[in-house]
DNA sequence: ATCCTATCCTGTAGGC
DNA sequence: TGCCTACAGGATAGGA
């Protein structure tokens, strides 16, 4: 579940030692990801030199001369690997090896191929089918509450669905929507065009909030996330709710709850995160029915944007 | 138009 | 021990 920050701890690592590399020759699996890697990409990419690193959201953009940038997505198990002395041993589910000219490799891995390599035109990258629907870069551009709650106003998601949708706010993944939800003291079940400016407010400020301590600590490893050196992300015993079903809220001591919004985890404290936000107390009937599907010990592993411009002031 | 569900995929946890 | 099933979720196609 790699969101901004796990793709943007990656962006800096690879703009810090991947960016100026020149590709000897590109090696594909064959296999198909997302939706197929063009065979073409070794062809296009060989003799390239890469010349930058952007991101939007969840989407990891490297440009190369020639005028193309490769754009990658991590789905739920995808990695960018790099290795300045390549190992002896191989390592399974590596879809795309970049040979660098200096001997260095960097690795595409992905176990369940839902992650997306593909290439398309540096100039026309904004109208890419894949990032043309996507809704604002809350680290690039962070979103004001008046921005949210106007796109929310006449919304019959739940909140929780709102932040998760990448039409909206781009790069916001089921751990940190919950987190987020959390922090603002909001319940995930609430109508997202039924919360009043404040709470908005209070989302907009831990967006911004959890998303840069993520990036901090080098995003969250919960499962499968590594960084360009394959190694795990710090930010995991940051987390207040997430995968916590039945501990105790670390803000008022109530159980966490484990419930399912659109096939999807969402965790929540029944205690401090209400409708009406912190210091409110009134429950609110869920807008969609939600099973509780907590355990108690069990413990499970594992002003509005405008579309268009959404490319621009995405260095992260 | 908006929202919801099923689908893709693999590794792993849990049940028997 | 080992087989079998259910589950995790990002994006999206297609149905309601």
């Amino acid at each position: 579940m790699p969101e901004l920050p796990e793709v943007e701890t990656l962006r800096r690592l690879l703009e810090a030692h991947v960016i100026g590399r020149t590709i000897r020759a590109v090696r594909l699996s064959g296999q198909k990801l997302r939706e197929p890697v063009s065979p073409q990409l070794s062809r296009r990419l060989k003799g390239r030199r890469f010349l930058g690193a952007r991101r939007h959201g969840k989407y990891l953009l490297l440009d190369l001369d020639g005028g193309r940038t490769l754009v990658s997505h991590l789905g739920m198990s995808g990695r960018w690997l790099f290795q300045a002395r390549p190992p002896g041993e191989d390592m399974p589910h590596v879809h795309a090896r970049f040979h660098f000219m200096d001997g260095s490799q960097l690795w595409f891995q992905d176990t369940r191929r839902f992650g997306l390599l593909h290439l398309a035109p540096t100039s026309r990258l904004s109208q890419d089918r894949h990032l043309v629907d996507l809704g604002p870069d809350p680290v690039s551009n962070p979103l004001s509450g008046i921005a949210l709650s106007l796109m929310a106003k006449s919304s019959r998601l739940s909140v929780k669905a709102f932040l998760l949708d990448q039409k909206r706010v781009a790069g916001i993944g089921n751990i940190y929507a919950s987190e987020i939800l959390h922090r603002a003291g909001v319940d995930p079940r609430v109508r997202a065009g039924r919360l009043n400016a404040g709470l908005w407010e209070a989302i907009a400020r831990e967006i911004g909030f959890v998303l840069l301590e993520a990036i901090e600590r080098s995003g969250t490893t919960f499962d499968m996330y590594r960084t360009l050196w394959n190694e795990p992300g710090g930010y995991g015993d940051q987390l207040r709710v997430y995968d916590r079903s039945g501990a105790p809220c670390r803000r008022c001591g109530t159980a966490i709850r484990r419930i399912v919004q659109g096939a999807r985890s969402t965790f929540f404290c029944p205690g401090c995160q209400t409708a009406g936000g912190p210091g409110t107390r009134k429950r609110v009937p869920s807008p969609a029915p939600s099973r509780d599907l907590a355990r108690p010990g069990a413990v499970r592993r594992s002003s509005p944007p405008r579309r268009g411009q959404i490319l621009k002031n995405s260095q992260g």
